[in-house]
DNA sequence: ATGGCCATCGCGGATGGA
């Protein structure tokens, strides 16, 4: 099976992309981030005539994050239980999970898929980079208990956040810049010590593998991007991730987004 | 180079993104 997150910089803009895509790339489930719109002008039924359920948590004008799948999603929150927030950054559910091959018949047969927009952050020191921060905190805090509820589960989307200098284009320019300070940084690992890992470098990868890329400046030409869409699965559904790549296709569509989708193969 | 592009709101140009 397939679980894929796409930061598509506004769903009326992108929704042609995202169903030529689908239809292309048929997925279990797909985390959409930066919607752009309120739920009342989501399009359900497009998706619907192509095979998918929908669940979605917009807002006017930014934000906004959906859970595209074959399957219904099941217990379906959003935002950060615990910590308050008026902007809809993150939606979860629970989806039937294929069982491992040799798996014993009581085996956990879910998975909770929580994608999730992270702030920007702006600038480092601002009042959104503290508000980066605190979001990072809370979202850690609530994803303790939900991975002792859910121990298989994917959190995965644009994190805005690269790991090191493997996933930057300009190291030395972008030192200490948003995305790749240390603060933001430290975070990002903090998940991972709740037991997360990174499903790309799982895999060998091509150098220079990015996201996103500058609209500015020829930027997907010249591969001046940064890896800051990220899926990271939990220790319990590990063993069953075969596969983790970034599809650079739909970046050369007209009006393409500046966010490639991500695709996880799990066994 | 103090920027370059894109989307939104809304009809000019500011704001946010990354």
């Amino acid at each position: 099976m397939k679980i894929a997150t796409w930061n598509i910089n506004s769903l009326t803009v992108r929704l042609p992309q995202v169903l030529d895509w689908l239809a292309a790339n048929p997925v279990d489930v797909l985390a959409l981030q930066e919607l752009k719109l309120t739920d009342d002008k989501f399009a359900h039924a497009a998706f619907k005539n192509a095979g998918y359920e929908s669940v979605c948590f917009g807002q006017k004008t930014y934000n906004g994050v959906a859970l595209i799948s074959k399957s219904p999603a099941q217990q379906v929150v959003r935002n950060i239980p615990g910590f308050d927030d008026d902007l809809a950054r993150v939606i979860s559910g629970t989806f039937p999970l294929e069982p491992a091959s040799g798996a014993a018949a009581d085996t956990d047969q879910t998975m909770r898929v929580v994608g999730a927009y992270f702030p920007n952050g702006q600038a480092p020191g601002s009042d959104k980079f503290e508000y980066k921060l605190a979001w990072l905190q809370g979202l850690r805090a609530w994803l303790r208990t939900e991975l002792v509820s859910h121990p298989k589960l994917v959190l995965l989307g644009d994190y805005n956040i690269t790991f090191d200098d493997a996933d930057v284009w300009d190291p030395e320019g972008m030192r200490d810049q948003i995305h790749c300070t240390d603060e933001e940084r430290y975070e990002l690992n903090a998940l991972i010590a709740l037991g997360l890992t990174d499903a790309h470098r799982l895999f060998p990868q091509a150098s220079k593998s990015y996201s996103w890329w500058d609209y500015r400046d020829f930027g997907f030409r010249r591969n001046h991007g940064m890896r800051i869409d990220h899926i990271l699965v939990s220790q319990a559904l590990k063993p069953q991730v075969s596969a983790c790549r970034i599809d650079k296709t739909p970046r050369s569509n007209e009006r393409p987004s500046d966010h490639a989708p991500v695709v996880l193969e799990l066994s």
